[in-house]
DNA sequence: TCTAACGTTCAAATATTTCTGAAAGTTTCA
DNA sequence: TGAAACTTTCAGAAATATTTGAACGTTAGA
């Protein structure tokens, strides 16, 4: 396969995996372009790679920030930004589930929490509902142990753990 | 807390967790009602229930039934069709990271798995590309095959994987 | 201070996804 | 077979999410 063509199917494939996670596409494209570029990019290169509007690549630039996936970066001599993404997958998978965790499964074991003082006349709802939100809460709270973990860890680790399952 | 604020709330956080994760809302509010339900619950009161259209509620049930986690039921001497949602988390754990690995796991593998012969004039970025790929390979295969052995496995091993970490 | 070169914001336009409801299809049983 | 009781489908409507681009803000250096 031609290097131009892997790129685009690249930075498509991309794009339809962060769809079906809930990041948005432009997002993953900016981040795809720029794991795939062997120096920084200005927002004008990017723009013009993804025939983006300067709005759109300036927004999804500073949430690739927020996530801690993409940096800033400055050429000496030069007044524009550069923008860059860590090469290394390892510290991409800890990144990203570090920042789920916080977005996502801290909320919700925030909520079910919450249920463990229902009360109402239907006892046997009642007692299912109990029963069925605190078993969540148990498991969303061991994911979220594992997941702290797997985030601090380093690789070394994570092979060592692959090797016992 | 009230159980009937208590269900609304869970109804609600159930369906925002859904959408984070690229399920639609709806999917998840049924799939929220029909967990807390403690008998199958017909279309018909689903769609009271949520307030939601016949429609919306039959492609729904129809989209929980493929992801194999909501069950068609049939009552004796009834001629509508009740719909359930199997109440142990654990189950449903396996069931949706199995499905999820299937859906979105497996389809990145494959793609990234073809640009193992990318050619291209500029060596550096073609060498880069490659390593790039490669790594993001060897990583979503390991994690894929973590999922397919967690998908099979049972709730002891889980627990004493959790102890082990 | 002024201005060119950039970065940021946001209201409006577009695109995408989801939802509705009525019509069409199916099943059961008298 | 006929018709009541359901379920399914799908075109159009509504709701959401994304994108654009032009106006506004900021900064560095002349």
């Amino acid at each position: 396969m031609e290097y131009n063509e892997a790129k685009d199917k690249f930075i498509n494939a991309w794009g339809t995996l962060g769809s079906n996670w809930g990041i948005n596409k432009a997002m993953a494209q900016i981040h795809a372009l720029l794991l795939m570029a062997t120096e920084p990019m200005s927002a004008e290169e990017i723009m013009e790679e993804l025939q983006m509007s300067r709005g759109n690549v300036n927004m999804n630039l500073r949430a690739l920030m927020d996530w801690g996936i993409v940096k800033k970066e400055h050429k000496v001599g030069e007044r524009k930004e550069f923008f860059s993404a860590g090469k290394d997958v390892w510290e991409l998978a800890k990144q990203v589930s570090r920042e789920r965790r916080r977005r996502e499964i801290e909320p919700i074991i925030q909520v079910l929490g919450e249920f463990q003082n229902v009360t109402g006349d239907d006892k046997k709802a009642v007692a299912e509902f109990k029963k069925l939100t605190s078993d969540l809460y148990d498991f969303s709270s061991k994911v979220d142990g594992m997941i702290e973990k797997f985030s601090k860890s380093d690789q070394t680790w994570f092979y060592k753990l692959l090797m016992k399952i």
